[in-house]
DNA sequence: TGTTTATTGTTGTTTATACAACAATTGTTT
DNA sequence: AAACAATTGTTGTATAAACAACAATAAACA
Protein backbone atom coordinates (compact mmCIF):
# COMPACT_ATOMS: atom_id res chain seq x y z
CA UNK A 1 0.00 0.00 0.00
CA UNK A 2 1.08 3.46 -1.26
CA UNK A 3 1.49 5.79 1.80
CA UNK A 4 -0.96 8.07 0.13
CA UNK A 5 -3.81 5.49 0.01
CA UNK A 6 -2.73 5.29 4.16
CA UNK A 7 -3.87 8.77 5.37
CA UNK A 8 -6.47 8.68 1.76
CA UNK A 9 -8.16 11.42 2.64
CA UNK A 10 -5.34 13.77 3.49
CA UNK A 11 -4.25 13.21 -0.09
CA UNK A 12 -1.71 16.44 -0.91
CA UNK A 13 0.84 15.24 1.77
CA UNK A 14 4.45 16.90 1.20
CA UNK A 15 7.53 14.62 0.37
CA UNK A 16 8.79 15.67 3.64
CA UNK A 17 6.00 14.14 5.31
CA UNK A 18 5.26 11.53 3.50
CA UNK A 19 8.77 10.30 4.21
CA UNK A 20 8.57 10.33 7.71
CA UNK A 21 5.29 8.36 7.85
CA UNK A 22 6.69 5.77 4.98
CA UNK A 23 10.08 5.66 7.06
CA UNK A 24 8.11 4.63 10.28
CA UNK A 25 5.28 1.91 8.02
CA UNK A 26 8.40 0.55 6.23
CA UNK A 27 10.44 0.32 8.70
CA UNK A 28 7.80 -2.07 10.55
CA UNK A 29 6.93 -3.50 7.26
CA UNK A 30 10.55 -5.18 7.47
CA UNK A 31 10.39 -5.67 10.97
CA UNK A 32 7.20 -7.72 10.83
CA UNK A 33 8.90 -9.68 8.32
CA UNK A 34 11.81 -10.22 9.99
CA UNK A 35 10.73 -11.59 13.30
CA UNK A 36 8.40 -14.16 11.73
CA UNK A 37 11.43 -15.10 9.69
CA UNK A 38 13.21 -15.80 13.22
CA UNK A 39 10.41 -17.01 14.96
CA UNK A 40 11.57 -20.68 13.61
CA UNK A 41 15.38 -20.10 15.50
CA UNK A 42 13.03 -18.84 18.80
CA UNK A 43 14.76 -15.64 18.32
CA UNK A 44 13.69 -11.62 18.03
CA UNK A 45 15.64 -9.65 15.32
CA UNK A 46 17.13 -8.19 18.54
CA UNK A 47 18.28 -10.78 19.77
CA UNK A 48 19.74 -12.27 16.82
CA UNK A 49 21.35 -8.73 16.02
CA UNK A 50 23.14 -8.81 19.33
CA UNK A 51 24.17 -12.28 18.49
CA UNK A 52 25.69 -11.07 14.97
CA UNK A 53 27.57 -8.38 17.04
CA UNK A 54 29.00 -10.95 19.18
CA UNK A 55 30.20 -13.23 16.60
CA UNK A 56 31.54 -9.59 14.68
CA UNK A 57 34.05 -9.63 17.68
CA UNK A 58 35.91 -12.78 16.53
CA UNK A 59 36.24 -14.12 19.94
CA UNK A 60 37.20 -11.17 21.98
CA UNK A 61 34.38 -10.17 24.51
CA UNK A 62 32.60 -6.74 24.47
CA UNK A 63 30.61 -4.96 27.41
CA UNK A 64 27.34 -4.45 27.45
CA UNK A 65 27.35 -0.63 26.82
CA UNK A 66 29.00 -1.28 23.54
CA UNK A 67 26.22 -3.76 22.56
CA UNK A 68 24.03 -1.06 23.34
CA UNK A 69 25.41 1.55 21.13
CA UNK A 70 25.12 -1.20 18.32
CA UNK A 71 21.71 -2.15 18.59
CA UNK A 72 19.16 -1.11 16.01
CA UNK A 73 16.86 0.31 19.17
CA UNK A 74 18.44 1.91 21.92
CA UNK A 75 16.51 0.54 24.99
CA UNK A 76 17.33 0.42 28.76
CA UNK A 77 16.92 -3.55 29.34
CA UNK A 78 19.75 -4.85 27.54
CA UNK A 79 20.27 -6.14 30.65
CA UNK A 80 17.07 -8.24 30.35
CA UNK A 81 17.68 -8.90 26.60
CA UNK A 82 20.96 -10.67 26.93
CA UNK A 83 19.82 -12.70 30.28
CA UNK A 84 17.14 -14.64 27.95
CA UNK A 85 20.29 -15.15 25.44
CA UNK A 86 22.45 -16.53 28.33
CA UNK A 87 19.31 -18.67 29.91
CA UNK A 88 19.80 -20.13 26.37
CA UNK A 89 23.66 -20.80 26.56
CA UNK A 90 24.12 -18.73 23.63
CA UNK A 91 25.92 -15.82 25.08
CA UNK A 92 28.06 -16.05 28.41
CA UNK A 93 28.35 -13.09 30.89
CA UNK A 94 31.54 -12.63 32.84
CA UNK A 95 32.20 -9.68 35.48
CA UNK A 96 35.34 -8.06 34.08
CA UNK A 97 38.63 -8.42 36.57
CA UNK A 98 40.30 -5.04 35.79
CA UNK A 99 36.70 -2.86 36.01
CA UNK A 100 34.45 -4.46 37.95
CA UNK A 101 31.14 -2.90 37.02
CA UNK A 102 31.55 -4.28 33.72
CA UNK A 103 30.33 -7.41 32.00
CA UNK A 104 31.74 -9.20 29.27
CA UNK A 105 29.71 -10.63 27.19
CA UNK A 106 30.22 -12.94 24.60
CA UNK A 107 29.05 -15.71 22.47
CA UNK A 108 28.75 -19.33 23.13
CA UNK A 109 29.65 -22.00 20.92
CA UNK A 110 25.78 -23.15 20.84
CA UNK A 111 25.35 -19.40 19.69
CA UNK A 112 28.01 -19.61 17.03
CA UNK A 113 26.39 -23.15 15.51
CA UNK A 114 22.80 -21.72 15.75
CA UNK A 115 24.08 -18.84 13.68
CA UNK A 116 25.46 -20.83 11.22
CA UNK A 117 22.00 -22.56 11.13
CA UNK A 118 20.59 -19.32 10.34
CA UNK A 119 22.88 -18.16 7.62
CA UNK A 120 22.14 -20.97 5.68
CA UNK A 121 18.53 -19.30 4.98
CA UNK A 122 19.11 -15.91 6.06
CA UNK A 123 20.36 -14.84 2.69
CA UNK A 124 17.19 -15.93 0.63
CA UNK A 125 15.25 -14.22 3.67
CA UNK A 126 17.22 -10.84 3.03
CA UNK A 127 16.83 -11.70 -0.79
CA UNK A 128 13.32 -12.26 -0.64
CA UNK A 129 12.63 -9.16 1.36
CA UNK A 130 14.08 -7.32 -0.90
CA UNK A 131 13.28 -8.47 -4.12
CA UNK A 132 10.94 -5.64 -5.79
CA UNK A 133 14.37 -3.68 -5.85
CA UNK A 134 17.50 -3.92 -7.95
CA UNK A 135 21.24 -4.20 -6.93
CA UNK A 136 21.74 -0.68 -7.97
CA UNK A 137 18.34 0.84 -5.84
CA UNK A 138 19.77 -1.03 -2.78
CA UNK A 139 22.49 0.69 -2.74
CA UNK A 140 21.06 4.05 -3.38
CA UNK A 141 18.39 3.81 -0.73
CA UNK A 142 21.13 2.59 1.85
CA UNK A 143 22.69 5.92 1.01
CA UNK A 144 19.28 7.90 0.85
CA UNK A 145 19.21 6.53 4.45
CA UNK A 146 22.75 7.05 5.90
CA UNK A 147 22.38 10.53 4.36
CA UNK A 148 19.25 10.93 6.12
CA UNK A 149 20.32 10.11 9.65
CA UNK A 150 23.85 11.62 9.39
CA UNK A 151 24.23 14.14 6.94
CA UNK A 152 27.91 12.68 4.81
CA UNK A 153 27.62 10.11 2.45
CA UNK B 1 26.04 5.72 12.65
CA UNK B 2 26.11 4.16 9.61
CA UNK B 3 25.04 0.34 9.52
CA UNK B 4 28.63 -0.48 8.90
CA UNK B 5 30.01 0.93 12.18
CA UNK B 6 27.10 -0.58 13.73
CA UNK B 7 28.34 -4.04 13.30
CA UNK B 8 31.57 -2.97 13.05
CA UNK B 9 33.64 -5.91 12.45
CA UNK B 10 30.79 -7.88 10.24
CA UNK B 11 32.48 -5.76 7.57
CA UNK B 12 31.32 -6.78 3.97
CA UNK B 13 27.45 -6.68 4.30
CA UNK B 14 25.74 -6.75 1.25
CA UNK B 15 23.75 -3.90 0.32
CA UNK B 16 20.14 -6.29 0.61
CA UNK B 17 20.95 -6.88 4.36
CA UNK B 18 22.38 -3.35 4.92
CA UNK B 19 18.68 -2.09 3.84
CA UNK B 20 16.99 -4.48 6.04
CA UNK B 21 19.14 -3.12 9.25
CA UNK B 22 18.79 0.16 7.60
CA UNK B 23 15.26 0.09 7.35
CA UNK B 24 14.58 -1.01 11.14
CA UNK B 25 17.50 1.06 12.37
CA UNK B 26 16.35 3.93 10.61
CA UNK B 27 12.37 3.44 10.98
CA UNK B 28 13.38 3.15 14.56
CA UNK B 29 15.44 7.00 14.32
CA UNK B 30 12.21 8.37 13.09
CA UNK B 31 9.73 7.09 15.62
CA UNK B 32 12.26 8.49 18.15
CA UNK B 33 12.18 11.82 17.15
CA UNK B 34 8.44 11.57 16.60
CA UNK B 35 7.64 10.47 19.87
CA UNK B 36 9.38 13.17 21.01
CA UNK B 37 7.76 15.67 19.39
CA UNK B 38 4.12 14.23 20.10
CA UNK B 39 5.14 13.96 23.89
CA UNK B 40 4.52 17.94 24.65
CA UNK B 41 0.84 17.03 23.53
CA UNK B 42 0.35 13.55 25.73
CA UNK B 43 0.30 11.74 22.29
CA UNK B 44 2.20 8.66 20.86
CA UNK B 45 2.64 8.82 17.02
CA UNK B 46 0.06 6.40 16.42
CA UNK B 47 -2.67 7.94 18.24
CA UNK B 48 -1.68 11.25 16.33
CA UNK B 49 -2.22 8.93 13.34
CA UNK B 50 -5.43 7.85 14.08
CA UNK B 51 -6.57 11.75 14.69
CA UNK B 52 -5.24 12.60 11.41
CA UNK B 53 -7.04 9.88 9.97
CA UNK B 54 -10.13 10.82 11.08
CA UNK B 55 -9.91 14.37 10.15
CA UNK B 56 -9.19 13.13 6.83
CA UNK B 57 -12.77 11.70 6.75
CA UNK B 58 -14.18 15.31 6.81
CA UNK B 59 -16.95 14.33 9.40
CA UNK B 60 -17.88 10.93 8.03
CA UNK B 61 -17.22 8.14 11.00
CA UNK B 62 -15.34 4.98 10.21
CA UNK B 63 -15.26 1.74 11.60
CA UNK B 64 -12.51 0.62 13.98
CA UNK B 65 -11.40 -1.93 11.19
CA UNK B 66 -10.84 0.76 8.50
CA UNK B 67 -8.55 2.67 10.63
CA UNK B 68 -6.65 -0.87 11.70
CA UNK B 69 -5.99 -1.10 8.05
CA UNK B 70 -4.70 2.32 7.37
CA UNK B 71 -2.80 2.16 10.38
CA UNK B 72 1.13 2.49 10.41
CA UNK B 73 2.09 -0.73 12.39
CA UNK B 74 -0.64 -3.09 12.51
CA UNK B 75 -2.07 -4.13 15.80
CA UNK B 76 -4.45 -6.20 17.43
CA UNK B 77 -5.70 -3.68 20.14
CA UNK B 78 -7.01 -0.74 18.26
CA UNK B 79 -9.35 -0.74 20.26
CA UNK B 80 -7.54 -0.12 23.61
CA UNK B 81 -5.70 2.47 21.57
CA UNK B 82 -8.94 4.45 20.58
CA UNK B 83 -10.57 3.87 24.33
CA UNK B 84 -7.39 6.14 25.06
CA UNK B 85 -8.34 8.50 22.95
CA UNK B 86 -12.05 8.60 23.86
CA UNK B 87 -11.28 8.73 27.25
CA UNK B 88 -9.03 12.02 26.78
CA UNK B 89 -12.28 13.02 24.94
CA UNK B 90 -10.51 13.87 20.96
CA UNK B 91 -13.00 10.99 19.53
CA UNK B 92 -16.50 9.74 20.16
CA UNK B 93 -17.18 6.34 19.11
CA UNK B 94 -20.93 4.72 18.43
CA UNK B 95 -22.28 1.95 17.70
CA UNK B 96 -23.66 1.43 13.68
CA UNK B 97 -27.01 1.25 13.36
CA UNK B 98 -27.07 -1.29 10.79
CA UNK B 99 -25.01 -3.05 11.61
CA UNK B 100 -24.59 -3.50 15.25
CA UNK B 101 -21.03 -5.14 15.27
CA UNK B 102 -19.63 -2.07 13.87
CA UNK B 103 -18.50 0.69 15.80
CA UNK B 104 -18.34 4.10 14.24
CA UNK B 105 -15.71 6.55 15.22
CA UNK B 106 -14.93 9.88 14.50
CA UNK B 107 -12.78 12.67 15.81
CA UNK B 108 -14.50 15.38 18.17
CA UNK B 109 -14.32 18.93 18.21
CA UNK B 110 -11.38 18.93 20.75
CA UNK B 111 -9.55 16.64 18.39
CA UNK B 112 -9.69 18.92 15.80
CA UNK B 113 -8.86 21.38 18.21
CA UNK B 114 -5.63 19.50 19.02
CA UNK B 115 -4.57 18.72 15.93
CA UNK B 116 -4.67 22.42 15.06
CA UNK B 117 -2.54 23.50 17.50
CA UNK B 118 -0.57 20.44 16.76
CA UNK B 119 -0.22 21.62 12.92
CA UNK B 120 1.57 24.91 13.78
CA UNK B 121 4.73 23.26 14.97
CA UNK B 122 4.41 19.70 12.91
CA UNK B 123 5.90 21.41 9.87
CA UNK B 124 9.06 22.21 11.44
CA UNK B 125 9.59 19.58 13.18
CA UNK B 126 9.31 17.24 9.38
CA UNK B 127 11.45 19.81 7.84
CA UNK B 128 13.72 19.18 11.19
CA UNK B 129 14.25 15.45 10.75
CA UNK B 130 14.15 15.59 7.03
CA UNK B 131 17.09 18.26 6.77
CA UNK B 132 19.55 15.84 5.43
CA UNK B 133 17.71 15.27 2.40
CA UNK B 134 16.64 17.40 -0.74
CA UNK B 135 13.31 17.93 -1.61
CA UNK B 136 14.39 16.21 -4.38
CA UNK B 137 15.70 13.23 -2.27
CA UNK B 138 13.02 12.68 -0.14
CA UNK B 139 10.49 12.25 -3.34
CA UNK B 140 13.62 9.91 -4.34
CA UNK B 141 13.41 8.46 -1.15
CA UNK B 142 9.49 7.42 -1.46
CA UNK B 143 9.69 5.94 -4.27
CA UNK B 144 12.39 3.48 -3.43
CA UNK B 145 10.03 3.00 0.08
CA UNK B 146 7.20 2.32 -2.39
CA UNK B 147 8.54 0.21 -4.56
CA UNK B 148 10.51 -2.00 -1.96
CA UNK B 149 6.79 -2.81 -0.54
CA UNK B 150 4.77 -3.00 -3.91
CA UNK B 151 6.96 -3.94 -6.65
CA UNK B 152 5.42 -0.79 -8.92
CA UNK B 153 5.73 2.73 -8.88
C1' DT C 1 42.13 9.15 53.33
C1' DG C 2 37.57 10.52 52.97
C1' DT C 3 34.17 12.76 50.10
C1' DT C 4 32.24 13.79 45.82
C1' DT C 5 31.34 12.70 41.00
C1' DA C 6 31.12 9.72 36.96
C1' DT C 7 30.58 5.20 35.00
C1' DT C 8 28.28 0.91 34.36
C1' DG C 9 24.62 -2.15 35.05
C1' DT C 10 20.34 -3.72 37.37
C1' DT C 11 15.64 -3.58 39.01
C1' DG C 12 10.75 -1.91 39.59
C1' DT C 13 6.90 0.07 37.51
C1' DT C 14 4.08 1.57 33.89
C1' DT C 15 2.69 1.35 29.30
C1' DA C 16 2.59 -0.85 24.78
C1' DT C 17 2.51 -4.87 21.77
C1' DA C 18 1.60 -9.67 20.10
C1' DC C 19 -1.21 -13.48 20.23
C1' DA C 20 -5.02 -16.16 21.05
C1' DA C 21 -9.52 -17.00 22.87
C1' DC C 22 -13.87 -15.21 23.14
C1' DA C 23 -18.55 -12.81 22.28
C1' DA C 24 -21.93 -10.67 19.55
C1' DT C 25 -24.00 -9.99 15.40
C1' DT C 26 -24.87 -10.92 10.66
C1' DG C 27 -24.97 -13.78 6.46
C1' DT C 28 -25.66 -18.34 4.17
C1' DT C 29 -27.47 -22.85 3.40
C1' DT C 30 -30.53 -26.45 3.72
C1' DA D 1 -36.37 -21.48 10.93
C1' DA D 2 -32.13 -24.01 12.56
C1' DA D 3 -27.50 -24.80 11.97
C1' DC D 4 -23.30 -23.32 10.50
C1' DA D 5 -19.96 -19.95 8.90
C1' DA D 6 -18.10 -15.25 8.48
C1' DT D 7 -17.51 -10.64 10.20
C1' DT D 8 -16.39 -7.33 13.64
C1' DG D 9 -14.78 -6.07 18.04
C1' DT D 10 -13.31 -7.07 22.83
C1' DT D 11 -10.74 -9.11 26.53
C1' DG D 12 -7.05 -11.93 28.91
C1' DT D 13 -2.46 -13.12 29.15
C1' DA D 14 2.28 -13.14 28.18
C1' DT D 15 6.12 -10.66 26.57
C1' DA D 16 8.62 -6.46 25.39
C1' DA D 17 9.74 -1.53 25.76
C1' DA D 18 10.18 3.06 28.01
C1' DC D 19 11.33 5.46 31.97
C1' DA D 20 13.11 6.37 36.26
C1' DA D 21 15.22 5.08 40.54
C1' DC D 22 18.74 2.51 42.40
C1' DA D 23 23.33 0.02 43.54
C1' DA D 24 28.05 -0.96 42.92
C1' DT D 25 32.33 0.32 41.54
C1' DA D 26 35.86 3.43 39.97
C1' DA D 27 37.97 8.01 39.31
C1' DA D 28 38.94 12.60 40.83
C1' DC D 29 40.19 15.70 44.13
C1' DA D 30 40.65 18.28 48.34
Amino acid sequence: MLVEEQLKSESKLNPRTKCILNLMYTGNWVNEKTSIYFKQFDLTSQQFNILRILRGQNGKAINLQDVQERMISKMSNTTRLIEKLRIKDLVSRIQCESNRRKIEISITDKGLELLSVIDKSLGTHEKDTTKNLTEKESILLNKLLNKLRTNNK
